[in-house]
DNA sequence: CGATAATTTGATCAATATCAAATATCGTGG
DNA sequence: CCACGATATTTGATATTGATCAAATTATCG
């Protein structure tokens, strides 16, 4: 799995990176903590939340595979969150100290920071933009749409529905369904379904 | 009203901003079209959509007052979608070359606008994850929770419900009876109603 | 004071969540 | 290669909730 910032990490001295192992129901790190590093989920689970005054707490976000989080913390004196890992969980450890030098020494790097992170403000802009669509037809052939490549509108799904519900904010169910109405009204076909690949392709169907 | 980006751009030569009008149903630009500039929204509203090889098209963001967007063009050669005004609009423009420049010069810069999209990232991560909260109480409660300042969990509301509610995603009907739901429940409480500050504050009640 | 926008309450409906269960598929070890 | 368990997909029945449409009331601003 390479991270967006796959090319940070290769500019930066070995010492930087660090690997590490969480057991179900350890903690990254604390709110009100030093801030002293960023994180890429390698495997597992992390789900971020605060501690509120009132001893009430809200989750902020729940971080899985492949996800960067507390990049905030790049730039902050403590983290003003606890990171729990949710089930056994690897993450990748950047240093903020030796990221930041990094970045004074070579330009290019900040530029490069700032723009994983603007795809990421793009994408996620994106998704909050499908959950303002209620209806789970249209919030999943737009997720659909959004997703094809190429002239032919294909997309290919590379992981089980219920994660992508997950991320559409809808149960397994309601995107099966959807999923079979769309198809049943020609505007997405199913193909490969049976594929040792492991892996479908939805064709959306020309049909404004 | 201060945008984020306030710092950046006094540090822009002057020709690097201008201030653009637009008529309601105008385009700031074009998919496809040269990337030049990164805007903010000074008021009025801009939808963002991209078209899709099968005629289609889909919303990518509704950008409002206050907000910037079209941050990833600063990286990119071309727009990768549309951008609409809904209403007359006026946006604020800064141009990339200059601020490439600024930032290739001014290493701080760099990082300073790695530091405003990362807090948009959280943010932004925080109001998906809020989305994932299925109970409309449940979700107004969370969102509450976010903006409490203070010991005292109170939450100044500055702007009409119905915009919190879009916001939220839930129409302002359901809003509203979340409050008086929440208020009879005694988790939260309402004052300051009738002030002419045309605002109210929100106090969250001890009550984990 | 009148006009407009914001807040509130009511009735109804449609859609999705939920709970349950059946079928299909995949991965694995024998 | 096959059997078996785990995971994924599919379908069904029901309940809940928020959306929608309507309307009344209240606040705000000239």
């Amino acid at each position: 799995m390479t991270h967006p910032f796959q090319e940070l990490i290769d500019h930066l001295p070995a010492n930087a990176r660090s690997e590490l192992s969480l057991a179900k129901g350890e903690f990254l790190f604390r709110q009100q903590q030093p801030a002293a590093a960023i994180f890429a989920i390698i495997s597992g689970r992390i789900r971020l939340f605060r501690d509120l005054p009132d001893g009430s707490s809200v989750t902020l976000h729940v971080a899985r595979s492949g996800e960067t989080f507390a990049e905030a913390a790049l730039f902050a004196e403590n983290y003003h969150c606890h990171a729990q890992a949710e089930l056994e969980t690897k993450v990748m450890r950047l240093n903020s100290r030796p990221l930041l030098e990094a970045i004074a020494l070579h330009k290019d790097l900040g530029l490069h920071l700032s723009q994983i992170l603007a795809a990421q403000v793009r994408d996620m802009r994106a998704m909050l933009c499908l959950r303002d669509i209620r209806s789970a037809d249209e919030r999943l052939l737009a997720w659909l749409r959004m997703k094809a490549r190429g002239e032919q509108m294909n997309v290919a799904i590379d992981r089980p529905w219920a994660g992508i519900s997950e991320e559409l904010g809808l149960t397994k169910e309601a995107v099966y369904r959807s999923l079979t109405r769309l198809q049943r009204e020609g505007l997405i076909e199913r193909a490969d379904r049976q594929g040792r690949e492991r892996s479908e392709v939805i064709r959306l169907m020309r049909r404004p």
